[in-house]
DNA sequence: AACGTAATTGTGCAAGCGTATAATAGGTTC
DNA sequence: GAACCTATTATACGCTTGCACAATTACGTT
């Protein structure tokens, strides 16, 4: 009669922070950050909802925490990727920004927390922190591979041109992200580096 | 002591709709969805919440006809704005671009509503029809446009094309509407008209 | 083997949510 | 001016939420 209480496992801190953070990740990825509530995420991660007050002191901390993982690691891999590719400055800024188009750095996943996001990023001034951090981050990456390219631009050309390939990504991203079906496979891969080196004034889609 | 029930007035069914709808706009584009409640909705608009399942099914039926009044009155904007413009194709192409990246057409509420809607778009099948349906309207009259310039272009590239402009144009949205101080005044409108009359090959910038 | 500590659970609470429904009152009709 | 209709208000209900806190139990230490 007196209830059988859940038997659980002493897990090292650090596992079951990451624990909590990927539970985090894959409820926002698929319904939205509304919908990772204390509760939703305890279940997902096999977890009771009290333990989440014993690593962050807000719900909102450990959202905040799930978006910097992501946002990050978004950036490191595709400048992983860039710095594989070959010796050309066309072909390493192909290679980053085919990165932003494929696998890991573009998963359904991902998409959905980076989109799950977006409205958290103009409402918390922590979040827009985070934001503006990686946002930046990635930008003057690609800004730096711009600038390798062999032809003649000043630093507020570069800059502008680097906005503007920033966007090229992020809206194929939310189009993809809203609308799966309205795009064949690989599709969005190819505008984003046919437009990308229109925009540069060199020719990326066989560089990689 | 019996207290003193609130005064009323009988608006026209149209006038109330339109007040519910305008509130909520209101609310998504300063707070994002999740704080467009009932109360909150009727409060803006000065009245009780029980009124608006007078005039609406559900909460959720009250923010897709927001959604959809907000979206498609800006590609109807943007459209108006190119068919005033003057005679070449350039013209008409620049202000139809133009005009995305100013006001009416572009403001920080709808810049707001937008962005608050993005994760509903993904998760609400009937905000995706309204998303596809508006989405796909905006597109087909840039490619509309696109086609009238004097290029050669078979029909896929036209579509490629228009995508391409359409993530320019979408992806500056974003990134102004997440931080909004990060860049200068007519600075993101110089950027999408420069990057995409680098995507078509034509100059839009002095044309409009 | 006993103990202490902190990781984990279980329970409870106040607040806010969407919605249903009964009561009221402005406007219209005859 | 009485009767009726319905737009509007007021109240209530059941549910979920984030969070606080006390009880428990696994594990490291001695």
């Amino acid at each position: 009669m007196t209830g059988d209480r859940r038997k659980f496992r002493r897990e090292g801190e650090e596992k079951r922070r990451e624990a909590l953070i990927a539970a985090t990740v894959a409820l926002v990825s698929e319904a939205g950050a509304g919908f990772a509530t204390v509760r939703a995420i305890a279940d997902r991660a096999g977890v009771t909802p009290g333990l989440i007050r014993h690593y962050f002191a807000t719900r909102e901390d450990l959202l905040r925490a799930a978006y910097r993982q992501v946002m990050e690691s978004m950036t490191a891999e595709s400048l992983v990727a860039a710095e594989q590719a070959g010796e050309t400055p066309e072909a390493r800024l192909a290679a980053f920004v085919g990165a932003s188009f494929r696998p890991p750095v573009l998963d359904p996943q991902r998409l959905g927390v980076w989109a799950g996001f977006l409205d958290m990023v103009r409402r918390d001034p922590a979040v827009r922190d985070i934001h503006e951090t990686t946002y930046l981050s990635y930008r003057n990456q690609l800004q730096g591979l711009i600038a390798q390219l062999d032809r003649p631009a000043d630093e507020g050309q570069l800059r502008r041109e680097a906005i503007a390939c920033n966007a090229v990504i992020d809206g194929l991203w939310m189009e993809g992200s809203a609308l799966p079906d309205a795009f064949a496979e690989g599709e969005l891969a190819q505008i984003g580096l046919s437009a990308i080196g229109a925009v540069l004034g060199v020719k990326l889609e066989g560089a990689a």
